[in-house]
DNA sequence: CATAAGCGGACGTAAGTCGTCCGATTCGTC
DNA sequence: GACGAATCGGACGACTTACGTCCGCTTATG
């Protein structure tokens, strides 16, 4: 198992070509999500596969570290957000951004789903951070009032993802940019006040196995 | 190519097998979408591939037939939505109806955000009077005054798509009902007043290509 | 220019799928 | 109850796709 730091004294071809990986690599989760052949990725980028086994090790390692990647930016975005003035235009930006960071890559929205296999503790770090980000944002955009009593932090992120499967139904086109008025609907529906109580437990953050 | 009418004189277990397979194509379409192979129908069925294909000629055919079955639902259920009593009432029932049967049916998901192949005519017949049902459920409602005015029939299938893949996001549960929270809230997105304008343009009926 | 690091892609292996075919079985009639 | 035709099951051949390795050739670097 080759060189896993690219920081390293390796040669310049060899840290280009791991660039162009990691490049490619995004492209390919983000338009056919997680199931891209390590073939496909190498071909992109330009290179054979032995040079995807080479400089990752595993194609495994490879979508992590791109995926890890995509979180990071996340979580800077929530960062941005949690600066803005308004309360609610911080978490009302945050929300189209989440769900345009899904609709953007395929595989981000099968990472973000996943629920059974145990991420790695550097995504299940930045998971918690995203986490305590979207609940400072809705506390506070609760706290001016602009947000319905009943919908929970927990909500937010799951209608964040609402917008990802909208371009058809039916005959139907929504267009390039219609996945937006379906989110914008959704924070219509979430601000104050509430009119339809909405029923059933909220969702609930996921134990631990 | 054998008998594809289920009403002619075939022998009782053809007549059984075939009902079988139907049973069992729906509930593998339900679960793991169109993709299903067909020893994994057959077997469900409690048959063997062979007969899967005397019995329906091809895959295809029989896919399309439990696909087509499922749309004969839909247009039920569309009819039932229509003659309630309330505008409101009927258009928010078909909403989560839809919003239901594309949760179910993970193979009626995928046909319904089909938009390239040309369905075939029975369904495309379907199609149109599912948009003919949903357009005049959404004029009535809005006739009423209950639907914010720059709502179309087409935003209304759009939405209804919305809940596919709601169930985990960032490590939080929805729950097996949870769904229903977010169409919830569309639906209180769509009524009257409208807050946020939508903006960019609504979503168009499909030409035929 | 010498040499070690790096490269490409053919290759072996392992799944998984489709639709066919034929010997074995069962239904329905006489 | 027995016979023939209809039906059945699932092994089978032919593909396709994917993974990760290996080795002869190329290229960067001192």
């Amino acid at each position: 198992m080759p060189d896993l730091d690219p920081a390293q004294g390796v040669r310049a071809d060899a840290r280009r070509n791991r660039r162009q990986l990691i490049v490619a690599t995004r492209e390919a989760i983000a338009s056919r999500g997680l199931d891209v052949s390590a073939l496909d990725i190498a071909t992109a980028a330009g290179v054979g596969v032995g040079t995807l086994y080479r400089r990752f090790g595993t194609k495994e390692a490879l979508l992590d570290s791109v995926v890890l990647g995509l979180y990071d930016e996340l979580c800077d975005t929530a960062q941005v957000c949690l600066e803005r003035p308004d309360a609610w235009d911080g978490l009302a930006e945050f929300v189209m951004e989440l769900a345009g960071a899904h609709r953007d890559s395929r595989g981000l929205a099968e990472v973000t789903a996943a629920c059974e296999r145990p991420p790695s503790p550097e995504l299940a770090q930045r998971t918690a951070a995203l986490q305590d980000a979207v609940a400072r944002l809705t506390e506070r955009a609760r706290a001016t009032g602009a947000l319905r009593a009943d919908v929970t932090w927990q909500d937010i992120l799951i209608c964040s993802r609402a917008a990802l499967d909208t371009d058809h139904c039916l005959g139907v086109d929504a267009g390039p940019e219609g996945w937006r008025r379906v989110v914008t609907i959704l924070l219509d529906g979430i601000r104050a006040p509430g009119r339809t109580p909405l029923e059933g437990p909220a969702p609930q953050v996921h134990e631990a196995a």
